[in-house]
DNA sequence: ACACTGGAATTATCATATTAATGATCCATG
DNA sequence: CATGGATCATTAATATGATAATTCCAGTGT
């Protein structure tokens, strides 16, 4: 169910047991999150090395990318602890991915279109001044793919995001761009989770307004 | 000068030296950023132990956070790899220092700018519908600072710091908390490379309209 | 040309020992 | 009783050596 295949997204698909290390960063970035350790409190390298049978190095890696995550923080005697939640690096992918696909997280899909709301129209408006060619070329076979999806020949999510993707790319605004994946991993993560997104349909009309603006420059 | 530490920003900080394995990170992420690599490529595990006198541990975990911040690849026989700007996360705020640090950082914060733009009339608009008390309280003391600054009893960039976090802790939205972090540091730090910012004074005009109207709810 | 195979380079993993940092405890001293 | 300092215990940090797994490259045969 819903193709993805022919989309240049592959790249984003986190490759969860790439090795041992990732593994276990994905293992614990979930529990992390779904507050699997808030009684307990989060082990210490030697109790996770036992627990997970793999090797300190392991460990201390996967430690070590969730501390840069803003997950963790390890101290000698103190141990490793959970930071609180407003230090996570949301924008980080492998977070936002971990967050989205736990339960509760409607609320969290709901803050994050509220920072679409402010995004996109400014990353529209920027594209219009400094698109290039090529931009404006995305932009317009997202606008196509997602006119053929209204009529059912392509997927709707797939489409979507191209064109999404796209914009923000041509706002030629490296921090406007950064939200590509974040936008990638959002609207992949949600509809794998909850196959009823109610009112996307109904933005369509919103998104087409300044693109058209976008591409007629 | 630029007294700061009177502020609640001191946890936010780097501790770059806390030990061998934050210092070879952050070493190795200015010398990425600024191009240090660009002719050689980057150095094999045991090239760097060696450059840098630490043992594979160090090396090991410090290329493994800037792996978890979207600098580095490491794949057998491939080697470490620089990945290209686009996948490097801007809103960590050690890559974000990184680069406002280094010369050519102007263009930067200009884009961070741009973002601004769109991020903070948002962060206002919801922070006059989910404010807390609490949160109008600190949004008012960081009017009450600015007022000071501008008469010269305070400083100038942190009353400016307090009052745009408060806004964003306000919205109570934790995407948009989440820029509270990388607003300071981009002030921060480009402050400290720029004692010359033209239109900051400017802008204070503008940013007390959407506040004036959150308070007066 | 093309598929296959072996070797070499590099990261990945494991194991063990030692060092450093830090919180807790205990004790001497006032 | 309080208090300051020495000592101890715990945990992460660092170092090192060995082995495994991965994958690019060159050669080899067809």
């Amino acid at each position: 169910m819903t193709e993805l295949s022919g989309l240049t997204i592959e790249d984003a698909a986190p490759r969860l047991g790439r090795n041992l290390t990732y593994g276990l960063l994905d293992t614990l970035g979930r529990e992390i999150v779904t507050g699997h350790y808030r009684a307990t409190g989060f082990p210490t390298e030697a109790e996770l090395t036992k627990q997970h049978g793999v090797s300190r190095s392991v460990t201390r890696e996967a430690v070590k990318m969730l501390t840069a995550k803003g997950l963790l923080s390890a101290r000698p005697r103190q141990g490793t602890v959970i930071q609180p939640t407003t230090s996570w690096n949301l924008f980080d992918t492998d977070v936002l991915r971990w967050l989205l696909e736990r339960q509760f997280s409607i609320e969290l899909l709901r803050h994050f279109n509220q920072l679409r709301v402010a995004i996109e129209p400014e990353a529209a408006a920027l594209a219009a001044r400094f698109a290039s060619d090529d931009d404006l070329t995305r932009i317009d076979e997202g606008l196509v793919r997602m006119e053929r999806a209204e009529a059912g020949l392509e997927d709707t999510l797939a489409a979507d995001i191209a064109f999404h993707v796209a914009v923000l790319r041509a706002s030629r605004n490296p921090f406007y761009a950064q939200f590509r994946d974040v936008v990638v991993t959002a609207l992949h993560t949600s509809i794998r989770f909850t196959n009823r997104i109610k009112g996307r349909t109904a933005s369509v009309a919103d998104d087409d307004r300044p693109a058209a603006s976008t591409t007629s420059t």
